[in-house]
DNA sequence: ATTCTGACA
DNA sequence: TGTCAGGA
C-alpha cells in the first residue's frame, strides 16, 4: 500500500488547487493559517499541494458550503483522522493475534485492556459528536 | 507571469 | 472574504 505515499507528495501549485478545488487562494491560505492543511513549500516559499490535501479541501469545501465554521470543521477532520488511527491499530492488533494462535494469559490480559480502552474512547468520540451540532445550522 | 504576506479605503 | 500593495 504505497499508493498512499503518492498521494502524499507533494506537487501542484496553488493554482491548480484553486481551479480543482474551486476555492479562492484567500480561502487556501486562510484554511491553511487555521491547521485545517499543511501544504508544503517550495524553496521559493511557494505552496505546493499534495493529492490528499486536495481531497482534504474538497471535504472542507463541502463542510463550508453546508455552513459547518472553521472550529466544526477542525473537530470533524481530528475525529477522521482518529477513526484512521483506531483502523490502523486494529490491523496491527490482528496480526498479532492471527500470528499467534495461542496466547498467553499475560497477552490476553493486554488484549483486553487494550480493546476496553478503544471501547471507552469511541463512546467519548461519540458524545463529542453530539456537541457538534453547535456548529451546525 | 505567479505566488506570498500583511492590511483594510 | 475580497482586494490591493510591495516583494520575491
Amino acid at each position: 500500500m504505497s499508493d498512499n505515499n503518492r498521494r502524499s507528495m507533494p506537487l501542484f501549485p496553488i493554482s491548480i488547487v484553486i481551479s480543482l478545488t474551486d476555492l479562492t487562494a484567500r480561502q487556501i491560505r486562510y484554511y491553511e493559517e487555521n491547521d485545517l492543511i499543511q501544504p508544503a513549500r517550495t524553496k521559493g516559499n511557494r505552496r505546493l499541494f499534495s493529492f490528499h490535501e486536495v481531497d482534504r479541501l474538497l471535504e472542507i469545501k463541502d463542510l463550508i458550503d453546508k455552513g459547518v465554521n472553521l472550529a466544526g470543521i477542525k473537530q470533524m477532520l481530528a475525529m477522521k483522522q482518529e477513526h484512521l488511527e483506531e483502523k490502523a491499530q486494529a490491523e496491527i492488533q490482528q496480526e498479532d493475534t492471527t500470528y499467534n494462535e495461542d496466547l498467553s494469559d499475560k497477552e490476553l490480559r493486554q488484549l483486553l485492556k487494550q480493546e476496553l480502552f478503544d471501547a471507552g474512547r469511541l463512546n467519548k468520540s461519540s458524545l463529542r459528536q453530539g456537541e457538534l451540532s453547535r456548529f451546525f445550522h
